[in-house]
DNA sequence: TCTCGACTGGACTGGCTGGTCCAGTCTACG
DNA sequence: CGTAGACTGGACCAGCCAGTCCAGTCGAGA
């Protein structure tokens, strides 16, 4: 990653990146070669080594920098302001939308997994990843206690992350078995256990 | 997969299997090659396609079959008998202890993933492992009716999905970040709600 | 206009790996 | 015994694919 990147240099590069992006959204890692990649983004074996000189593994790292950045934004503006029980709603609605569309390719999880420990920092990107949304959702579940809807003394992290968990589960099992009952079942049930904490 | 084989056939079919799952519990499946198998299971090549005549994918999803089975046992007993909160507990402990130890490495995960929508089958293993899993915990909610410690109007199966759901979605994270909090979290949340909806 | 270095094209290579083939051994059974 | 067929060994093949190399082109700044 040099600083000289021409203008040019740079929109190649992302065009790389997006292109690659596009590529891992409609097969898995594991089958998408860098052949692939260049007839998507019409370009070179020696562009791609040029931008990314470490080779696949360094281009792969910088789609998923991308995409992780892109699952969040996807929650957009919904996931940014949880401070009403209706805005859970409708966050709830736009993740089961996103997911369902999304069906079972999961570009994230299979390119995390698939650089695994070799790649330094592929790790980093989850753990990124994660830590924003959990707190993303604890800000949500703050919101609704200022606004005096939850007790104050709420474990608001442990809250936070048995959501999150759920809904990467409910992800996860929607992926590998195309049903989405679960992933709304964790949620649904996710909210109302919060409003039932309300209640006690 | 003939009736023909010989007792020793079988074992040797059955000693692939074993190897190949402990060799994909060490590596991703698309690291993993025949070879590894091979010189695991001191096996040669004509061996693997003649248990195997489809190839590595028919010997995969064998494995997958396998380590389904497996997945489930290693709940035992707790699992089959869920019929007081300490059972509950038990059983928690017993899966954060599993997944604790097992790290990153998830073979069914992966497994599944990389057969994918290809190979036929496959995607009924995880449906089938799933839908077992959460008839398991289903029926632990339903014990727990019956013994009066929840009341009858609970919608079990929707429970049962939700806590399925956070149970994977942990493993999930704490396989992409090494990190079982949400595991924790989940299994804790979902049986404290359980109990908060006995309750109400 | 000249020049340097960023940028691009595409042929080539080397290793890996799934899969094939055939020759040889063992074993259940008549 | 003998033999058919299950079982085993390992050499070989072919395709794929990441990565290399070099010969160019383009463009910004002197």
């Amino acid at each position: 990653m040099r600083k000289e990147l021409t203008a040019k240099g740079k929109a190649t590069r992302n065009r790389i990146i997006e292109g690659a992006a596009e590529v891992l959204r409609e097969k898995d890692v594991s089958v998408a070669t860098l052949d692939d990649v260049m007839a998507r983004t019409h370009t070179s074996k020696s562009q791609l080594f040029h931008y990314f000189p470490e080779g696949k593994d360094e281009l792969l790292l910088a789609v998923a920098h991308h995409e992780a950045d892109q699952v969040l934004e996807d929650q957009q503006p919904y996931l940014g302001c949880l401070d009403s029980w209706e805005a859970w709603q409708r966050w709830r609605d736009v993740v089961v939308e996103r997911y369902e569309e999304q069906g079972e390719r999961c570009p994230m999880g299979s390119l995390v997994l698939h650089l695994g420990r070799s790649t330094p920092g592929a790790r980093d990107v989850v753990v990124t990843l994660m830590r924003q949304w959990q707190a993303s959702l604890a800000t949500g579940i703050r919101a609704l206690q200022t606004a005096g809807h939850l007790p104050a003394d709420l474990d608001v992290e442990h809250r936070a992350a048995a959501l999150l968990a759920g809904l990467q589960g409910g992800v996860a099992i929607l992926q590998s078995t195309g049903q989405a009952d679960h992933l709304r079942a964790a949620l649904d049930l996710g909210i109302e256990d919060l409003r039932r904490a309300a209640a006690a």
